[in-house]
DNA sequence: TCTGTTCGATACATCGGTGTATCGGATACA
DNA sequence: TGTATCCGATACACCGATGTATCGAACAGA
């Protein structure tokens, strides 16, 4: 238990650890993939024995969903400077390179992320809190569309910004499917590219 | 082993129980995720005990497999069909409508198909034989909207008709993706097609 | 430096799943 | 119907992972 405790005092040995932890397991869950990994096996790499374990999350689920969540906004934050460095116009070309970028950068993440998705499809309470952070993510994006109207013309077929940005990230999740498959980022990023192009310009 | 063996006769029982099997395994599967199925759960499920399963496959991974092989050829078949329905000249919005209906039919296959899609993202092996089959589902949309063109015209951004079907399965993905989150079919539906219609309208 | 507290290593008991070897009943074929 | 073969149930030995309880060492605060 321990873990979420409204308790005292954190020590700095402690933080490290769980830090040590995480990036551990980050590499054995991208390796193996969630549900073929023991605890054992993330202690192992990290250095560890079960005792650090338990003694900072109560089981693999906690450690998987905390790592989810940790990189999972550090992504987020990165999109969000990717969308805001343009002026108020958008050069959407310019805004779609380094998106891309950003998004298809680690396949590592890429495995994890999936991972993910097929845990929260089974479970209701992770599905939610996924759907609010892909939600977060169509907001910005949403937002930085609606800020160039006007300046650059949307297809009608999309309906609104809202519309707009749900495609793009549709987009994204399919390209991601075939790069886990045939490993070809560049391709993907080529392709992630022409997609949202054909998306966004009428 | 006794497996893929060129080996002789093979019973009629011996085909009921393999069936049962694979049957129970989808259910299992589709409910608790490959990762999380024991061999004992699915010869639980099928009613049978693990001398069954050991004299019909040679472990976990190889059932998987013979599962999606089955069900991914009978999903293909369908589509192929659905597609196949119209006259030389193609009726985008009513063929969307079809491919859309039989894609997106099931949850349990989504969960099953993404389940498979994370093992063979770590097995280059299974990834190939997974690549094999989309390319054929793609070929077989490419081929349809090839022989449509001149009736239909297809934006110049996707490139081909490979391109185009390219497109068309990347939609379908992140759709996918999605619907697994927020168990909505017939939004999903709905979305797909408005997807595919402003991708495959000029 | 001293002391109370926290963290993580160690040891233990347990459980569930695996794979194999064997045997009796079902099945195909004459 | 008889018989050789095939299939699947049962029993067994084994292992790896789990979770907990305990204890010594590291740490923060004085």
């Amino acid at each position: 238990m321990t873990v979420g405790g409204t308790a005292g005092r954190v020590t700095k040995r402690r933080l490290r650890t769980r830090a040590n932890l995480l990036r551990a397991a980050f590499t054995v869950f991208a390796a193996k993939g969630f549900g073929h990994v023991s605890i054992e096996e993330v202690c192992e790499a990290a250095g560890y024995t079960r005792g650090a374990f338990y003694s900072n999350f109560a089981g693999l689920d906690e450690l998987f969903f905390a790592l989810y969540a940790e990189r999972a906004d550090l992504i987020a934050e990165q999109v969000a400077g990717a969308l805001a460095q343009d002026g108020p116009d958008l050069d959407v070309p310019a805004a779609v390179d380094r998106v891309t970028e950003v998004l298809l950068l680690d396949r590592d993440w890429l495995l994890v992320k999936t991972d993910f998705l097929v845990h929260a499809a089974r479970d209701p309470r992770v599905a939610r809190s996924l759907l609010e952070h892909r939600a977060r993510l169509r907001g910005a994006i949403a937002d930085r569309l609606a800020r160039a109207r006007g300046h650059t013309e949307l297809p009608a077929v999309l309906g609104d910004t809202e519309g707009a940005a749900h495609a793009v990230v549709a987009a994204y999740d399919g390209v991601t499917t075939q790069l886990l498959l045939d490993r070809d980022v560049e391709h993907a990023r080529a392709w992630l590219k022409q997609l949202l192009t054909a998306l966004l310009t009428a």
